[in-house]
DNA sequence: CCCTTATTATCCAAGCTGGATAACAAAAAG
DNA sequence: CTTTTTGTTATCCAGCTTGGATAATAAGGG
């Protein structure tokens, strides 16, 4: 590939702990609360440093959420084989997964609620040029497992919520968790516990009566 | 009942009034970022006399929060004969009273999750407080529920965020579901769909394989 | 050995913060 | 009808944080 120097490596390596930190405070703090210099001090740089790699902080923030989605279009890829299973494995497999996403990435669920809770020109920006795409191949997949008896027939709105929000909020909210429940849901036990119950819940369970 | 005066009278009416604006700025900017100044633009007085009313910002923050769960207590209470009714029912009812509180109260959910998100010491309190009773009574419930059929074998506390965050996140969310999928989640009709849509999803319907 | 550049150190003007104090107006009490 | 109480408003303030600009620095690359 191509030789990297030193510099450029270093260069990259700091941007990359940036974004992360950015990541981070904006998910914990939201725009307006997260500074530019704790950012920089969770990255441990320089705040000015941050100017120098982004525009400014509305850049940044556009920076972080664009690298996130990237990420988890990476991660959350389908395995070998995926395509090969019968529609009702690649739910569980598919649901599974995205458990496993969310508990070990809770800032993206973070950094969305942040941004909706006010309704801002960023959240505008975020939905046309990641949450929309996402949607979109969402709508697909529910479709087909819609006729495939996976879902039940309900809008799709519904089921992109119903899912999402019951995957993301155990993470997205650990503390409270912790302290109402006294349980850690941070480790890989717990994740998988989390996802089976998931499962069963939305896919192998309904009322008796 | 007692004879309230004008005055007495007025002084409630702002005190309330004081209370919703801070539950709303609360629930949108997290309590730091919701200054006192545009608390009290929010109900219409003046700045200083938010401190008249209540010790400091924090004991405004307790005492709102404190009226947010006396108010859901009221308003979900159980309707006459609820516990006559088969337990499938008491579930499919319950529940759809309890996404319509979400819909009418969508700062409920936002003001829990912005403390969630920094793990403050108000969490902490609140946690204490409030949401440990409640789920003291959900978990007795949700037992009842297992044994009876309604809801599958799994632990409480995922019992507990699947239905809560799926009930809560079309509201809470609403900003980012409106420009996503141009659904206006906030009126009747929408309301009642999502609760079809939910129940069906957690109580009428599995897998076919 | 010099030039480029990634990084750091100061500095600044502006805005906003929570809270204190003083003025005011109208209801209640006498 | 006057006086007192009290709910409400108007100013004021010291202090801190903010995003960003500018100047200094140190180390890599040619």
């Amino acid at each position: 590939m191509t030789e990297l120097g030193v510099r450029e490596r270093q260069k990259r390596e700091t941007r990359a702990s940036i974004l992360q930190a950015a990541l981070d405070q904006f998910a914990e703090r939201g725009f307006d609360g997260a500074s530019i210099r704790d950012i920089a001090k969770r990255a441990g740089v320089f705040h000015g440093l941050i100017k120098y790699h982004f525009e400014n902080k509305e850049e940044l923030w556009k920076a972080a959420v664009s690298f996130l989605f990237e990420r988890q279009a990476t991660e959350m890829a389908n395995p070998e084989g995926f395509d090969d299973l019968p529609p009702a494995e690649q739910a569980r497999n598919w649901l599974r997964r995205y458990v496993h996403y969310c508990a070990h990435h809770p800032e993206h669920a973070r950094i969305m609620v942040q941004e909706s809770l006010r309704d801002s020109e960023r959240l505008r920006w975020a939905v046309k040029e990641h949450i929309a795409p996402v949607h979109e191949i969402a709508r697909d997949v529910s479709s087909r497992w819609m006729q495939a008896g996976i879902y039940p027939a309900i809008p799709y709105h519904a089921i992109i919520y119903i899912i999402s929000s019951s995957a993301q909020a155990p993470f997205m909210l650990a503390p409270e968790v912790r302290h109402s429940s006294g349980v850690d849901v941070m480790n890989t036990a717990q994740i998988d516990a989390y996802a089976d119950a998931l499962i069963t819940m939305l896919f192998d369970h309904k009322i008796k009566d």
